[in-house]
DNA sequence: CAACCATGTGACGATTCGGTGACGAAATGA
DNA sequence: TCATTTCGTCACCGAATCGTCACATGGTTG
């Protein structure tokens, strides 16, 4: 499925230069000329991305912007804005607005199209966290805060479930000690990294046969299998 | 690191301003009088970024700019045109070429580190590490601390792992012995530089037929060749 | 060819690393 | 409050890994 880019602009040049590259690219581009329009594609439309011009006739670029975010509906889409003024940085990227990113004009199209893969590929990426980790027999329900095995319950303390939905959201990544130390006990560690190691023991002795999805990469840290 | 610029222009005088500012700046520059030159440095030397005149003979620079894009060795390095006149500002930032950004004869010294900056500065960052290193059968994935060939995997000690990668990620350039030590080693080295060979030759068992990509280079040190 | 140097190789002792059980402190809960 | 659970640290052990050495090999130089 293409992702869909919608280019808000109302000089003919730049649409046309603009959606040549992107279409290009293998996006599929539908463009608006005045905020009116823009608004009203954005919303039927549900476009991946709006590449949206400051400079417009009548409502202009930030104010689009801002009935954007208003919009449940399209309050999510990531906005790149282009600016002729470089002044203008501050406010496009500005909270209240709350662009993702910007241009400044002139730009060459192969500037924009780093920019629309970059920002694509970071909101893409950002899947909502999972409520339930299924490997095999062994799955890990993070809203009730239980794991079973087998469908047999399996006990277990705050910190070693912690650590295990850690390393199981991550599953074949390798995360060293102070990486886990981290993300597991959040403030930074003045806790031996040894402490890791003891409580990987005893996650391993309380869910039992599951234990073979925790590797020891040695030197390195630990990594949860599938 | 170096950044390196390639510095294409007929002009001797233009050459030699261009060059001296950008040394100064602190770059690694390089010149190309024609086309032809230019095209080979580009691809043997692979710079961080082109400043290319327009005005050249036999060649001009909209070819070499054509001619650089469908090169794959070079088609992603940014470019700086250098035009006369501004008329022709459209088509070096349009379709067809895709320059980066354009400055106008006279130009000085300041506007020329200016725009070299902006660019670089942006397709800098723009580059995420790789997080996975393949040549040809052999694939290293760094965040699962995973080497494969022929997708069989090859276990080795995170020592080991440490110098592939970082022998891989330098692909073609030669890394000396003490560079080594400090890169995989990191603290400066009370480390006999011998140890590197001994590891080398480790690694070289382990990973089989794969260790056709690790070169000795005799006086000088190892190198990855894809 | 001979001497020399850089690198490959095998072996070995030293070190590091991770698993483990134990213990006291801290937190929890009745 | 007291009992219980959970936590962080430690010491110890076996095994994996490391750094170094001595020697072999092979290329280079005069």
């Amino acid at each position: 499925m293409k992702l869909r880019i919608l280019v808000v602009d109302d000089e003919p040049e730049i649409i046309e230069l603009v959606e040549f590259n992107l279409k290009q690219a293998g996006y599929a581009v539908t463009t608006a000329a005045d905020g009116a329009e823009a608004l009203k594609k954005a919303r039927t439309q549900t476009p991946d991305l709006i590449v949206l011009d400051v400079m417009l006739p009548e409502m202009d670029g930030f104010e689009i912007c801002k009935a954007l975010r208003l919009d449940a509906a399209t309050a999510k889409v990531p906005i790149i804005m282009l600016t002729a003024k470089a002044a203008e940085i501050d406010r496009v990227l500005g909270l209240e607005l709350g662009a993702d990113d910007y241009l400044t004009k002139p730009f060459s199209p192969r500037e924009l199209l780093l920019r629309v893969k970059k920002i694509l590929a970071r909101f893409q990426t950002e899947e909502k966290p999972k409520e339930q980790l299924r490997f095999g027999d062994l799955l890990i329900d993070l809203p009730r805060h239980i794991v079973t095995w087998k469908n047999k319950p399996i006990e277990m303390t705050a910190t070693e479930f912690k650590l295990l939905t850690i390393l199981a959201q991550r599953a074949g990544r390798v995360q060293s000690r102070d990486q886990l130390l981290r993300d597991v006990w959040e403030y930074d560690s003045l806790i031996d990294t040894r402490t890791v190691d003891t409580h990987m023991r005893r996650l391993r002795e309380k869910i039992g046969a599951a234990s073979k999805h925790l590797d020891t990469v040695r030197g390195v840290g630990y990594r949860f299998v599938e």
